[in-house]
DNA sequence: GGCTTCGGCAG
DNA sequence: CTGCCGAAGCC
């Protein structure tokens, strides 16, 4: 059934099937299935299940390929899709817009209002604007081995206390999310929305799009030993992988 | 019930 | 015309 699509993830796969009778006999469609079996039929219904995995905006359902890039309007860049600080072979690009996609929503743009300022030349702002609380975009994101297990997630320090609009326990995991994207996106330092911001009064008015929203917070010698630890007993099992599999010789970091 | 296939509508 | 999706028809 089908045959290996090369310009999606691996293991999903295409398939033509013409129809043979009927008003429409002739015409082919087109179906892809994931790597679990799923069947997709339709661009928007593959565009639903892939979410912000992959960026479909160029991807053309009926013949499988990446549209060739654009002449003038749709052209990608051709580097640096990569959120900055993300090592090359590793995919830590943020989310894409939404509405950039398919999803066709009206955008209202307002020139100018009298007595309003304006920001100076936002070609050279250095960050985009952000949405506040854009960091909820992020939920419900999980990382999957290559069955499409999902692995267990990470865990946050105790003390890192969320001040986005959450129920408790579904803002640790957004939190988290939102410094895992800190630290990935800006070279400057995380350090929670500064205490003295008024955001503790009201999160909506006063919090800072460029710090993920939690409370600041000082990170102790104790931390960061903890944190050794963790990297430590994650060296070794990954040691013991590779070596279970003869991939690897001993690793001399670790003793 | 699930899956395949075609009709038909909207853009 | 093409893309999408409802639903008839088949197993």
């Amino acid at each position: 059934m089908g045959t290996e699509c090369p310009s999606l993830p691996a293991g999903w796969r295409k398939e033509e099937v013409t129809r043979k009778s009927g008003l429409s006999a002739g015409k082919t469609d087109v179906y892809y299935y994931s790597p679990s079996g799923k069947k997709f039929r339709s661009r928007p219904q593959l565009s639903r299940y892939l979410g912000n995995r992959v960026d479909l905006r160029c991807f053309d359902f009926r013949s499988g390929k990446m549209a060739p890039a654009g002449k003038h309007k749709t052209r990608q860049r051709p580097h640096e899709t990569l959120a900055r600080g993300g090592r090359g072979d590793l995919n830590t690009s943020l989310p894409i817009r939404q509405t950039a996609s398919i999803f066709k929503q009206p955008v209202t743009k307002v020139i100018g209002h009298p007595g309003n300022k304006v920001k100076s030349d936002l070609q050279r702002e250095a960050e985009p604007p952000r949405q506040l609380f854009w960091e909820k975009r992020l939920k419900g994101l999980r990382s999957l081995d290559v069955t499409e297990e999902v692995l267990k997630c990470m865990e946050l320090p105790k003390g890192l206390q969320s001040l986005s609009p959450h129920s408790v326990g579904e803002g640790d995991e957004v939190l988290l999310a939102a410094i895992a994207a800190a630290l990935h996106s800006s070279s400057s330092p995380v350090t929670g929305q500064a205490a003295s911001s008024g955001v503790e009064k009201n999160p909506g008015v006063w919090i800072s799009t460029s710090q993920p929203p939690c409370r600041a917070f000082t990170i102790t010698q104790e931390h960061i030993r903890e944190q050794e630890e963790v990297v430590f007993r994650t060296r070794r099992r990954l040691e013991e992988a590779l070596l279970a599999d003869g991939l690897a010789c001993r690793d001399p970091h670790l003793s």
